[in-house]
Formats: structure tokens, sequence, C-alpha cells
DNA sequence: TATGAATGAGAATTCATTCAT
DNA sequence: TATGAATGAATTCTCATTCAT
């Protein structure tokens, strides 16, 4: 997996292979476990290079978080056609979702877990992508109450918790997918939509749950 | 926060004090980021101390995820009447799983992200606590469906997916719940239920999901 | 190995079983490997008593070494009878040696290499049951050139370089039998004797080894 | 003593003064009391250096001892030529031997009490060189054998303990003469050469020592 | 652009030793 | 006589980071 050692390669491309070298590493070993040696290393190049072009192994992290933040959100966006109907929208992003996250793990852990358990200062560069997730989902939500049931209006804040919990689903999903045997993709996706989107639809019909009788 | 300063007492309060510490800083400042120092420090002790009674930073570490996880099924469990309907069992269950997290948010931490994050030895130790919960969700959902509809029959491996969905939402509320200012346990605990159990009550009657048409 | 735990029991007893668990561990592990907590656990005692009886672990070990000394001296004085002839002394002296090292490795251990490699102040207390067994080789070396050659001198210091060869054959000749199946006590001390008393005649009766030609 | 402090020097030439530092301190403080700290001070670098190019302490001590085996076992080669007659040859064998362990009294120690007292895996290294000091001496006593005496034949285990004999005295009095002013290299030579060879001579002519009347 | 040489700062861990009872 | 509780002081080792070329 180790870039073949070449030398002298146009500065982006460095930069790339080690990006790619580090978010192996960071994803397979926790951030604080991979040092930066074997992540030099893995990348074929010398130490002093990975920190004359990343500068430091906090700004490696939050270059690595950025880049695979970047990549899973713009997966999902290049899957959704705006102009069909939200349920659409939602399942094609889902399974987007889902193919990515399967197709880079070490990606996935890295935004997922190792970003949100080193400090509030990566926990907030994972954060935006998950805002903006939850913007995505909660706009799909409140445009889906509008097509279907005009007359409901389901208050902002409700909305944003059903989004936070529909993107928790996922995003646990996505972690059980990638270590269970014989979980795919697309068995994760139609899961999840099973799961939320009919219990969605009946709180976008004014349908909510009520508590048991407490007796 | 730190234990008043007195000598001298029994081991088993000692070890607790030292657990208390160290709950403490892992939750807050990450696994990697504590010092033994730092833990000993808090507990109020020297150092050599926490060795002699907790053996190692490791072991420290996977006591805390025990008797985290220890409490927190001690609380869901003690909350469960399970001569009551599925629903409301679910019900009680969520609501105390949310007020525990949210009285816990140093040992939730631990549970839900540190131990996650630091190789797979911890991860285990969590796995089993996750797995006892999937046992309850999957057990309720299963007899819900008993109770409600005996026609239908879900497949197991379907359950086994929908109760992780449910428990990843439940996970994601409870940081979103411990993060997101006015938004309480109860408050968590509602959009739970209402983001789940409708849902789940469609599929019970064999209403499934259907992905929509590709064109 | 370790004494059967049983409390109050007269000062000297406790001491022993302390000196034997010492001279184990640390003849077993060497000197800074032996911790301690080694030493009093195998003794059957808690740390504090080790200390109250023999106040530091340098004045354990110097205790060991003295102990293990005076045994080992006291075995070869004990098979030597003053009143036979030097080759006698010398025969039933070494027997006594090597029969005593091959039944307590570990004391030897502690003389033979522990004292001596552990600063000064132990390697004095080894050296000075050497300089007693030097003594005793080198009087018998000249009572024995005495009896058999009245004419022949040999100088002081001569005669002392020979003891010091015996004895370092005697004392690697010893370890050789520890360390080596099938190579008896017996063996070890007729081995000596073959080595070092005809060499010894010759160098009474005057006959000098005289190097070679350097051409 | 400690290597002038000048910076960037070639790996191998600091890997030198590291192991050069790590003999003289091991050698007057023993392997335990010897700190890298102390080492890495003594070589004028930082002690993240010696463990860059040693690997660890352990790596380091063994490093020292087959150093100094090689660089002893290269003397003493190298003062013997194999054309001349065993007598000749073990004379200029010894001489070389004391020669160079009186100057070099500090790898002297390592080899001979340090690498002998602190576990088997270094033991093991020594002992290496011991067998094949021994099997020098062996080759010599059987040729010597040969060579004025055909007709007698030592068996093979008898000539193994003689050898282990000499080299017990050799080694012994390369102590003493270490620490004994007044005795030089030269003296220790002779006093070998005095103490062994007619021993042998007898031993190889049949003569046996034979035990006295045990009466 | 690229690297071999080098280090300051701090981490976990251990150990001989003592106190209070 | 005997011990459970507790610690000061090291020690090995690692790591992010920089310098000189």
């Amino acid at each position: 997996m180790g870039a073949v050692k070449s030398k002298r390669m146009p500065r982006a491309e460095r930069e790339r292979q080690m990006l790619d070298a580090a978010v192996e590493i960071i994803g397979r070993h926790g951030y604080t476990a991979a040092s930066m040696d074997d992540i030099a290393e893995l990348a074929g190049v010398s130490k002093p290079l990975v920190y004359l072009y990343l500068n430091s192994k906090d700004d490696l992290f939050t270059a690595c978080i950025r880049r695979e933040a970047a990549a899973l959100t713009r997966a999902v966006r290049a899957a959704v056609r705006p102009d069909l109907p939200a349920e659409r929208q939602l399942w094609d992003g889902v399974q987007a979702f889902f193919t990515y996250t399967a197709e880079h793990p070490d990606g996935w852990t890295v935004l997922h877990l190792q970003a949100r358990t080193h400090g509030p200062k990566f926990a907030a560069e994972a954060d935006a992508m998950r805002a903006e997730m939850a913007a995505f989902v909660t706009r799909l939500i409140a445009s889906a109450a509008r097509e279907s049931h005009p007359a409901c209006d389901l208050p902002a804040h409700e909305v944003a918790g059903l989004a936070t919990a529909l993107i928790g689903s996922a995003e646990t999903l996505a972690d059980w997918a990638n270590t269970t045997d014989g979980v795919t993709a697309a068995h994760a996706a139609t899961t999840l939509m099973n799961f939320a989107w009919s219990g969605l639809g009946n709180l976008m019909t004014g349908n909510h749950w009520t508590a048991p009788d407490p007796a």
C-alpha cells in the first residue's frame, strides 16, 4: 500500500500521498497511536518533508478530517438530484453514504471516531460535516412534510432532533455494516429507510407518539 | 471535585476514588491525553498507589469501562418492569438511559467514544454492553410484534439491524442532549420514541418501506 | 519452597527464613532484579518486617553474603585435618568445596557472581572470603614445599599468584559442574587436582616453566 | 574521557562513541546502576539518539558484550601463529589475553562479570566467547599431547575440564592483575604458564594425579 | 525539493522505604 | 511481633519537532 518511492514529484501529489498514509494509519491505529514516523514511512518520504508540507501533527490530522469530510459530502451530494421528491433524494443520499463509508473504512473511522475523541478542535471539524448532513436531512424532512401534508407543521427544533436521530442511525449502521460479515451497504441503506421513513411519515401527518399511561 | 485529601482509607474506597478521577479525566481529555499523574492528583493520591491498586493505565481504563457499563446497564434494567407491555418497557428503559447519560456525561463519553477509539481490547469491553442493550431492544421488538401482530414475522437478522439503528439513534441523541443547550433527557427520550416507534409499528404490520422507482 | 505461613516465631528463625528467601531470589534473578516484595513474599512475611529485621536491601544483601561465605568456609574447614599432609588437606578441602557449591547453587551464585558485580561494598565482603581461601591454599603450598623439598624456596608473591590461579580454577570448575550435565562435584575435584597438583609439584622442585624461544 | 562535544557526525562513529561510553559506565558501575542518562551524557549525545541507534538498554548491553568479546578474541587470535608448536601458541595467546584485559579493564569487567550476572540472555552472549576460548585451548592441549606423547590419549571430556580449569585461572588472574598493584600482564602470564603447563605435561604423559589414601 | 542527524519534554512504570496501627 | 496503606525518587523509553546540509 505504501507509495512507490520516487523522488521529486509535484507538491500536490506528495501531499495526497501523505494524507493517504495518515488516514490509513490514523484510521487503523488511532490518532495518538499513529506516529509521524509511521506516517512518513508509509508515505515513502522523510519526516521533515511531512512537516514542511503539513506543518504539524495537528494540522495533518485536521487536513485529513477536512479531506475525508469533503469527499464523503461530495459523494452524497453527487448522488442526490434536488429536483426529485424528498423520499427519493433521501434514498439516493443514504445509498451513497453507505457505499462511500464501506469503500473508505479508514476515512470513515477518522471522521466518525477519531475526529471526535481527541479534543474539541478536531471534533469541531467533524461537526461541520455532521451539521451539513443534518441540514440536508432537515431540509428533506421539511420538504417532504410540505409535499405530502401541507397542513402540518413540525416545529423546527423537533425536526432537528429527528434529523439527529436519523443521522445517528446512519452512522451506527455504517459501523455495523463495516464490521459485520454479510451486511452490505445496500442492506444498511434499506434498514435505515425501513426504520426511519415510515416513522417520519407518521409524524408528518401529525400522528405523534404519546407516552403510555404512567400508571 | 477532587476528593478531600484524607489519608489512610480502606482499599475499596480508594479504588472508587481513583476510578472516579479516571473517568472524569479520561472523559474530558481523552484516554491518551489523560496522564496517570493527572488522575492520581485528582484522586488525591500518589501515582504508585494507583499502580498498586489498578496495575496499569490499560487496566485502569478497562476498569473504568466496566464500571461505567455496569452502572448504565443497571440503571436501565432497574427502570424496566418485564411484566409490562413492550412499548412501556422500551419507554421506561429509554428514559432511564437518557437520564443516566445526562447525569454522568464523563462516564458516557468514556463508554461511547473513548472505549471505541483506542484499540480492540477496549472496544470489546464496550461492545459487551452494546450487545446487551441490543439484546434487550431485540427482545422488545420481537415481543411487541408478537403482542400486536401475531401473524407477522420479522426475520431475526432484520430485527438485529433495527435494534442497531435504534441504539445508534439513542447514542447520538444522548450526545446531542449533552451538548445542546435546552435539550433535556426527557426531550431526547420523546424524540427517540417518536422517531422509532411508529416506524417499528409499521414494520410489524408487515408494512415495509419500498424503494422508490429508480427511474 | 516458601516458608509455611505461621505467625509469631522467634526472631532468629524469622531472620533465617528471610535470608533463605533472599539468597534464593538474589541467586536466581540477580541482586537488582530481586525486589524486596518478592523476597518478603517468598519468606512469608510482610515487607515492613523485613526492614525491621534486616534494615535495608543493602544490609540484607550483606547479611546474605556473610552468611553464605561463613557457611562455605565452615564446610571446607570442617573437612580439613591440619595434622594430615598438605596434599591430603588440599584434596579434602577441594572435595568439600565442590560438594558445598553443588548443594547450594544459589548461595554460590550470590558469593561468586552477585557479590562481585554490585559495587565495592559487596565485593569487599566476598573478597574477605576469597582472601581466607587464598591464605589456606597459600599455607598448604608453602607447607607442601617445605615437606617435600626443604631446599627450595618459592618467593611469597609467587605463591600468592599460584594460590590465586588455583582458586580461580576451582571457582570456574564449580560453575562448570553446576551448569554442565553429567559433571559431578567429585569430577570437578579430580579435575582440579589433576590440573593443579603436578604443576605445583614441579614448581616446588624448582622446576619452573620457561618461555619458549621468542624467535 | 567523555567525547569532545561536536555535533553532526556519521552514524557509525556516533555508535562507537556510545558503545565506548556504555562499556565504561557499565564496567565501572554495573549494568543496573548504569543509567541511560549517564551513558548518553558521557557519550556527549542526548538520550533519544542512543535509543535511535541502539534501540534499548538491553540491546545496548548486548552490543557492548559482542563488541568487547570480538575485540578480545581478535587480539588473542592475532597473537597466535597456528604453525608454531602448541606450547608457543598458548604462551603467545595467554600474553595477548592478559595484555588486552589489562589495557581494557572496563571491557574485561563487562565480559567477565557484568555479562554473567544479569540474566541468561547476556550470559549466553558471553558464553559464546568463552566457548571459543575453550575450543582454542582444547585444540592446543590435544595437539600438544599429539606432538609430544603420541601414545597417550586423553579422553575428550577430560580435556574439556582441563581447558575450563585453565580458562578459569586465566580469568581470575586477569582480575588479580587488574586490581593488585605491582602485578603486570607479563607477571600474570608467567604465573599461568607455570601453574598450568607442567601439570598438563604430566597428564599428557599419562601421569595422572591419584587421590591420597583415604585412611 | 529533500533528508540524515539530533533533541526537549514528558510519558508510564518500578522500587526501596516509611507511617500508623 | 506484625502489617495494610502510602510515597519520593528514579528509570526506561517515546514522540513531535527542528537543524544543517
